[in-house]
DNA sequence: GTTCCGCATGAATCGATAG
DNA sequence: ACTATCGATTCATGCGGAA
């Protein structure tokens, strides 16, 4: 096995600052929810809606200069309402990024199962998120096999009263190791998921606020990379992302401009809470 | 009650030459499915993605007209993937419909949980839908009260029908929208749903494919509109929300270029083989 | 009557083949 | 080189017939 000097790594800065240090095509994925317009006012200015595209296209460029061809680059984003209508600007990003040379590849859903309880007269609660799905280019890998999920409970119990000829047929269309798996083979069967994504906000941790649940970057860490790939996220936050890669045993390159956010990041990233595979 | 002469209207032609026969300020809901770019190309033409907001930006404007300012605008659309890549298209026209006036106020998502299958080494199944929700002032009109509890005689029905197996499956599939409903229904709280629904599409009939569920038009006109407002379709196709209309005591004007459809869509409005509340 | 089971079907998408 | 057509892939759903 590969050992790498700076499996898990975390880097303080403007990543306007620090991507350019980064090396070339040397990401298989990047993964990050960047500050949305008009929030976190205090660390990248809070900037308008007007700006926001010209604030991140530079980023963006940087991004695929350290993205490998073969990779892929995933950003976790949503519009806020102003004053009753949904914002632009990130309808405008997307053609903005790719008119700067990036493929649309897809938008994933993420449905927020749990989502923020409240009321308004004019609306009901937002519980989705865009997951834009770029590419450098359109022969990027994919794992498809590793995010495989169960089959609704109806198809389960189809499966499970199969015989004769139709469990036949099923098994001549399964090419791996049958026999081995049989027994959890008939209580699960797995099948390729879809575009839309259903995860439950975390609400547990009072230490911090991340802006997406474990299981949001573990789901696309699994679809695009292997173990000791790198994942690059430029607007780390308290290192959600991070601390799937340690646990996926992914190597992690995060940036991040607030300083109580790198300790925090550090804390949760480097402790001994999780049981590591380092 | 009111007497209305022409509760449920079905008008042959294009839309862009009926729209302006139809008197400004009257429709209380527009809900409809546009042909897609590259989509239905034996009706309007095919309109390629590079035309199809300059094809639809006159129709739109026409639809602001009719409009009752307290209305509402929702568009059912999805951009298919062209050589590996989502089109921009559906993103241009929302730009250039508020642009020109619209208010871009809600961007639903459509789960539809039956979607196509398929397999390929760049992506997952499709299984989402935009329904895109313009207004004409932020002084709109939304019966939120309306989407918690089911009304229908059909819902009942179906709830009441459910057993066992069914039932349970039934329960384990909810989640917000029409799932929570119906799960709800025999006893629990009712809750406001959220910006997500989760629909099934109909492919049982083998006369005709509609392009969306009965219940979706069905949501959207609960939230919208009351018994007697008048529901217009634009592009009415085998005509699924003139069904609802009728169902629900909605008055409803519907446009169709293609003849076959307006037949079809004459027998499935005007037919009793449903039981009509007129 | 229930419950169970088979089967056709759907705003899909890709890659290969043909004009 | 560019467009048009076609086969292969694949899964939740609801209907109708069977047990």
């Amino acid at each position: 096995m590969v050992e790498y000097e700076h499996p898990l790594q975390i880097l303080e800065g403007d990543c306007r600052d620090v991507l350019p240090t980064l090396p070339a095509d040397s990401v298989d994925l990047i993964f990050t929810s960047p500050p949305y317009a008009d929030s976190r006012k205090k660390t990248y200015g809070g900037i308008p809606p007007k700006q926001y595209v010209e604030w991140f296209l530079p980023i963006a460029d940087e991004l695929r200069r350290v993205l490998k061809p073969s990779g892929s680059f995933v950003l976790n984003i949503k519009e806020k309402t102003v004053n009753g209508e949904r914002s632009l600007y990130v309808l405008e990003l997307i053609q903005a990024l790719k008119q700067s040379g990036w493929l649309w590849t897809e938008e994933f859903i993420w449905h927020k199962k749990n989502s923020f309880p409240g009321k308004w007269p004019n609306r009901f609660r937002d519980a989705w998120e865009r997951l834009l799905h770029f590419t450098k280019s359109r022969r990027f890998v994919m794992y498809q096999d590793s995010v495989k999920i169960p089959t609704a409970a109806s198809t389960i119990k189809r499966v499970a009263r199969l015989s004769g000829s139709d469990w036949q047929r099923r098994k001549n269309r399964t090419q791996s190791g049958f026999g081995a798996n049989q027994s959890h083979w008939l209580g699960k069967e797995l099948v390729y998921p879809t575009n839309v994504l259903h995860l439950a906000t975390e609400c547990g941790n009072k230490k911090h606020s991340a802006a997406f649940p474990e299981r949001l970057p573990e789901w696309f860490l699994k679809l695009f990379t292997l173990p000791g790939d790198l994942v690059l996220d430029p607007f780390m936050g308290s290192g959600t992302t991070g601390l799937v890669c340690r646990r996926l045993n992914r190597r992690f390159t995060g940036i991040e401009i607030l300083h109580d956010y790198i300790a925090l990041a550090r804390e949760r990233i480097f402790s001994n809470q999780h049981p590591s595979l380092f």
